[in-house]
DNA sequence: TAGTCTGATTACCGAATGGTAGTAAGGGAT
DNA sequence: ATCCCTTACTACCATTCGGTAATCAGACTA
């Protein structure tokens, strides 16, 4: 499974599909993440969060993996 | 240009990669975007950052995409 | 040497996140 | 209708982020 992520939203959506997917409730992938309910509710639903270690500890433990593309039309200088 | 994110640290490198390929400093490109040379110090180094609309607002200026995909061995149940 | 540029870091402070704990809304089943 | 599960949401509060502005270390040049 791929997704493009242009935002916070895009990323709850992609973590809420993994998350039924694996028929699991926010509780309890919580609990197997070490976080809150509150959080994967939050997160899923789009609000803004730290992008810090534990972060991407959700994502790993999730099997998401994320990856950095250039599109090859934004600041390319080479003037 | 592809890269797996797997920690604040991997975007920060990445960014930081892409500024430099396009021979900006980091207080033009902040200028550019909108935001402060503090900001993307700290996120060049990897510190810990909002994932919020700026945040993908940075991204998409500098043409970075990112996608998330999954790697088919994480909570996949489906007994 | 002094001057300049770049990037990392600091203090201050307003704003936002995240944890716990509780609760309310909604759906499903008996 | 009542119970139960799930999720969204709240209050309270400690932690942390982000902006401005300033400063510092390092490199490089004349």
């Amino acid at each position: 499974m791929r997704a493009l992520i242009e935002s916070p939203e895009d990323l709850g959506r992609f973590v809420q599909r993994i998350r039924r997917d694996a028929n699991l409730t926010q509780r309890q992938l919580a609990d197997a993440l070490g976080t809150s309910q509150r959080y994967l509710s939050e997160l899923e639903a789009g609000k803004p969060k730290r992008i810090d270690q534990g972060y991407f500890e959700v994502l790993r433990k999730l099997g998401i993996v994320l990856a950095a593309e250039t599109l090859d039309d934004g600041w390319s200088d080479d003037a």
